[in-house]
DNA sequence: GTCTATATGCAGATAGAC
DNA sequence: GTCTATCTGCATATAGAC
């Protein structure tokens, strides 16, 4: 007998898929349109239950909003937990930017809170997020000092510059132009974004 | 006698000079809330006036918004024309990005429309708005090919990469990190800003 | 043209049956 | 927990006096 409550893990496990569902279209529609242009009743449309049901996983529209951006910042730490200790600093900031190109491309990743973005106050406000992030930064900014002490990053920058330039290229309205245009596929798109972002405009 | 119509002419100045300062306060209010978070009672309240008067120079809130935005364009295409022919074309290139972004610290320019910005649909629905911006991009995309032509600009990337890119970091997120950050001058800001956008964030 | 007051519609949130 | 129906407030836009 190796199933203690299996009624109750299934109930839960059904509460939780739910809950996932709910929080990819939130995504989604974030990708799409701005957190203020966003209402409940796109989201109790697109995941198919009445806007009622909504309000009984999520009390506001901010709290679902947050833990959405709080289920990306998660799967942006697994993935940059599973990068290779041994991989370059260099590599492993490019293979941040181009995870979160891929996420952008895929509409599963909202155009970040730039300053005026209302849901930006809302993130800032809550705690479960802006833990998440401090968690991110402080990875990403210790990459950052070992690739400008080997002098492969510019060490002339402040880390601070290249941290919020990167988080600013993690969400660079720059793919949505070109994959508007048709002109590139997703992966030249990546390529073309990531060059500009570490090698700039100029010629080399 | 060399005022024929002395009355009139002052009536439209007054009226003009009105909706100008509709339009100003109506950038101001855009750089820092998205379209959808501000209202017409935000611009009533800062210009001074009431709403209804508001309706009397423009007709919706979207006719207001391609106005303030077409005025911006305008401004744009003034200073891109004020530009020395001799100059080479990548200093104009960062000249026009320069200028943004002296805007943008002077919050005298929306944060522009981003994929999911609802105002990005009306814009591209507003000929007015179009009409400048082909202008603006036929004029900077001759400098980008020239520039290039002259090996200064990557000539490896698709000119309309570059000019997306200059289009995006006009009005990059960075620059109200970093203002907020409080470590930086406006003047050090831009110069970073522009540097990690034409030099990037690699090593030279 | 400017105002106060109001009409209209929509979106966030809730009530209450099942 | 899910639904339908509803409450509430707010934002766009208008009416009508001055």
């Amino acid at each position: 007998m190796q199933t203690p409550q299996p009624k109750v893990s299934f109930k839960e496990q059904m509460h939780q898929a739910r809950e996932d569902a709910i929080l990819q279209s939130t995504c989604r529609l974030l990708s799409d349109k701005a957190y203020d242009a966003m209402t409940m009743d796109d989201v109790a449309q697109a995941v198919g239950i009445a806007k009622a049901s909504l309000y009984k996983h999520f009390c506001s529209k901010e709290e679902l909003c947050c833990a959405a951006m709080v289920q990306i910042l998660g799967r942006l730490r697994t993935f940059l937990d599973s990068l290779a200790p041994e991989q370059p600093p260099l590599d492993k900031l490019q293979a941040l930017v181009r995870w979160s190109l891929q996420r952008l491309l895929a509409h599963e990743m909202p155009l970040l809170p730039s300053r005026n973005s209302s849901l930006r106050a809302v993130l800032m406000a809550n705690p479960s997020y802006l833990e998440g992030l401090v968690a991110v930064s402080d990875q990403v900014g210790q990459w950052i000092t070992q690739a400008q002490a080997q002098g492969v990053l510019d060490p002339s920058l402040p880390p601070l510059v290249v941290l919020y330039t990167l988080y600013a290229r993690a969400c660079d309205p720059v793919v949505g132009f070109l994959k508007e245009g048709g002109q590139h596929s997703d992966e030249e798109i990546i390529a073309l974004v990531l060059r500009t972002c570490f090698q700039g405009l100029a010629a080399r």
